[in-house]
DNA sequence: GTAAACCTTCCCCTATAGGAGAAGGTCAAG
DNA sequence: CTTGACCTTCTCCTATAGGGGAAGGTTTAC
C-alpha cells in the first residue's frame, strides 16, 4: 500500500503519515526498488491506536513511548494503566483550575453590568479589570 | 525608571518588558541620551492591567487591542465586556469538553482493571485503549 | 513520448509567551 | 583605568502537531 492510499484510508494526509515516522510512532516500511513507502495492513491498525490514543489525551510524545515498549515485545498495558491514571488526575486539576476562572469571569461580567464606562479611572486601562501589583516602595529582596 | 528597575517592581524580566514593547501591550517609553529606557511610574499600571488580564485568560494579542483602544483616547469598556462574555462562553464549552473527556477516561481505566495483559492482541498495541478506524474496502469519495 | 499524478527529501512556517546568548555600548565604584 | 553590572539590538530556540512549497525522480495512462 502506498502513501496515499494508506492515508485515505486512515483519513490522515500523507504529511502526517511522514511526520509519525519521522518522530517514532510509526514504524518505517518497506521501500519499493524506486524508494516508494510499501505499508503493510497492518499499519491501519497502529493509526487506530494513534487515533485512539489522541482521543484519551495522550500525546504523541506518550504514544510513541507506548509504541516502543510495544515495538520491543513487552506489553505496555502497566505503562498505558499508569498515563491513563496519570492523565486523569491532571485532567480533574486542570477542570478545576477552569471552573475557578470561570467563577471570576462571572463575577466580572456580572460586577461589568453594573459600572458605568464613564467612571473609567484615567489611570488604568479599563475598570473592568483590576489588579493589585507591586506599589513602589516594596521590593523583594 | 530602568527596566531592571520595573522588571523587578512588576515581577517579571527585562526581557518580558522588552517583549511587551514589541508586541505592543506596553508602550515604548523615553530613551536615555545613551539609549537606555526611561520609564514612568505608570507603566506599573499598565504591568498590573496586563498580569490582571492574563489572569482571567485573555491573550497578548487580546489585551494589545484593548490597550490600542485606551491609548487612541476610547474607552475599551464594551470592547472588554464582549472579550470576557465570548471567553466565558468558550471557558464553558472548554469544560464540556474536558469533562467528557474525564468521563471516558474513567470508563477506560475502570475496564482496564478488569483486563488481563496476558490478553493483549498481538494486532494491537494496547487493548486498553481500542479504536475503529477505516477497515480496508470502504473508502470514502 | 509526454503529461498528470504520484513519490522523495529538504527547509521554513504556524501560534504562544517569552528565554538564551552573542556582540557591543554605558555607567558607577575603586 | 579597569572591572562589573547594567543596557542595547540581533538571532535563534522551546513545545505541539503537523502544513506549504521547492526541486527533483517515478509511475501510469493515453
Amino acid at each position: 500500500m502506498r502513501i496515499s492510499e494508506l492515508a485515505n484510508r486512515a483519513r490522515v494526509t500523507s504529511k502526517t503519515l511522514r511526520y509519525y515516522e519521522r518522530i517514532g510512532v510509526l514504524p518505517a516500511p518497506s521501500r519499493s526498488a524506486s524508494g516508494y513507502r510499501d505499508y503493510r495492513p497492518d499499519a491501519l491498525d497502529r493509526l487506530g491506536f494513534i487515533r485512539a490514543s489522541q482521543a484519551v489525551g495522550l500525546s504523541l510524545g506518550e504514544i510513541r513511548q507506548v509504541v516502543a515498549l510495544r515495538d520491543r515485545g513487552e506489553t505496555p498495558c502497566d505503562h498505558v494503566y499508569q498515563l491513563l491514571l496519570r492523565r486523569t488526575a491532571e485532567l480533574d486539576e486542570r477542570i478545576d483550575e477552569l471552573q475557578t476562572l470561570r467563577r471570576d469571569l462571572r463575577a466580572l461580567t456580572k460586577r461589568a453590568r453594573r459600572l458605568d464606562p464613564t467612571d473609567c479611572n484615567p489611570r488604568g486601562v479599563c475598570h473592568l479589570i483590576q489588579s493589585s501589583v507591586d506599589t513602589p516602595g516594596r521590593v523583594e529582596g
